[in-house]
DNA sequence: TCTGGGGTCCTAGGACCC
DNA sequence: TCTGGGGTCCTAGGACCC
């Protein structure tokens, strides 16, 4: 039967973004910090002294995310300074997000401090601006930190909105607006267009969102990738990206990282950071219950130059101390002598604790149902999970396979 | 004044299999 | 007798975002 066609609802989406967020989450613990030029930043001492972010008193004389801070004191001398408090920002964020779920359900965080909203069915509790204005409203008496709120049909176009007035704005951006509001900005403001990206599309004569909507499609992709279609489409205001309450769930990799506090070429020096770095992240896999197969280790060299060395592994790992062999023969085997700046450590290839682990050889399955229904049995799972979720198990030389699907193995098999 | 730390996604080449 | 094409996995690096 032919589909019919039906005019499809447009979806009302929010972008709900945090102004200076570290900054403002400080002033409103010490009020006193109101109205002062404040910025967020690591300790020059060891290396980190970086604006993580500042007020919008300080931004005022030119303060800048990512400055470092020895000019930002340059051009602000009466800047105030803090270090960063995660736990103050995270406990503040839960509660912001708090506020967002008595709007709905589909609420989308995409980093400690924006989120995007799905409020297509909130209809009954009044006006997309009227439920923009109580959320802004809320966050701003109950927890007395100021957003601004981006409302239009997607993702892209919400985030493009909030970003357009700030402090404690709230936009609208619909499709008939982008001609006189979106494309008339310059190209390095579109979100997805970093620094190189903007340098190749001035290069071929686009300044502005605009230019970038009209080009040919043809060309962008031939210097963008198939990056330059989506971005065009973006351009043009089209973008379906869903808003995925789960989408936070799925991280893929737990990583952690440190500037040395000066460069070193000391083998036990760079050992013991490496301990530390490995107990760090396996400290975090243990907090969301997850098990590692892939191991990264970054080194940054005295000149910034970066490298990465990872490796896939046979089995899950958990232990601290798996995690820092690893990373230390990584290390052994990559390493050029240079003076080290940087270290880090990264777990990828993650799966949840309670689906992995338990060994079970390929022989004990051949006994279980000859090797005839065993490979059936693994071929219908293919089919069920997208992929083979035995890929482990149809390599004999590797034995180890998940519990849940090995449950889901002995499920098929009785059928 | 020299440039942090946490991530994601994409690309591209080589190995390997069918 | 040298030789196709598709697919997946692995590795390294680049770009981008907050």
């Amino acid at each position: 039967m032919a589909s019919k066609w039906y005019p499809k609802k447009g979806r009302v989406i929010f972008h709900v973004d945090m102004n200076s967020f570290y900054a403002s989450v400080e002033a409103a613990f010490d009020p006193s910090l109101k109205g002062k030029p404040l910025a967020i930043a690591g300790n020059p001492e060891e290396r980190r002294g970086i604006i993580v972010t500042s007020s919008y008193e300080a931004r005022k004389y030119g303060v800048k995310t990512t400055m470092p801070l020895g000019e930002a004191r340059r051009l602000c001398p009466d800047l105030m300074v803090m270090r960063p408090n995660f736990e103050r920002y995270r406990t503040a964020s839960k509660e912001m997000f708090k506020i967002l779920a008595d709007v709905t359900s589909l609420v989308q965080p995409v980093s400690i401090d924006e989120g995007y909203m799905d409020i297509t069915e909130c209809s009954d509790q009044g006006s997309p601006p009227e439920i923009a204005e109580r959320i802004q409203q809320r966050i701003a008496e109950e927890l007395d930190l100021p957003c601004s709120i981006g409302i239009a049909p997607n993702k892209f176009l919400a985030k493009m909105a909030s970003d357009m007035k700030k402090p404690m704005g709230i936009t609208i951006l619909r499709k008939r607006d982008l001609e006189h509001t979106l494309w008339k900005l310059p190209i390095e403001d579109m979100h997805g267009v970093g620094s190189k990206t903007a340098e190749k599309l001035r290069k071929i004569g686009i300044e502005t969102i605009g230019g970038l909507a009209s080009h040919s499609v043809i060309e962008l992709k031939g210097i963008l990738g198939i990056n330059g279609e989506r971005l065009q489409n973006r351009a043009n205001g089209l973008d379906d990206r869903p808003v995925d309450p789960e989408a936070v769930h799925d991280f893929k990799s737990i990583g952690t990282s440190t500037t040395l506090p000066h460069d070193t070429t000391d083998e036990d020096e760079i050992q013991t950071v490496l301990r530390r770095l490995s107990n760090k992240v396996v400290a975090r896999m243990n907090g969301k219950k997850v098990l590692a197969r892939n191991v990264q280790l970054m080194i940054r060299y005295h000149d910034r130059k970066t490298v990465t060395r990872s490796r896939q592994l046979q089995e899950f790992i958990s232990k601290p101390d798996e995690l820092f062999q690893h990373s230390i023969q990584l290390f052994d085997q990559h390493w050029n002598q240079d003076p080290v700046r940087l270290l880090g450590v990264t777990a990828g290839d993650l799966a949840e604790k309670s689906e992995v682990t338990q060994q079970l050889d390929l022989f004990n399955y051949e006994q279980y149902a000859g090797k005839e229904k065993l490979y059936k049995t693994i071929d219908t799972l293919t089919e069920k999970y997208g992929k083979n979720p035995f890929r482990t198990l149809t390599n004999p030389d590797e034995t180890k396979v998940s519990t849940s699907f090995q449950k889901d193995f002995l499920d098929d098999y009785k059928k």
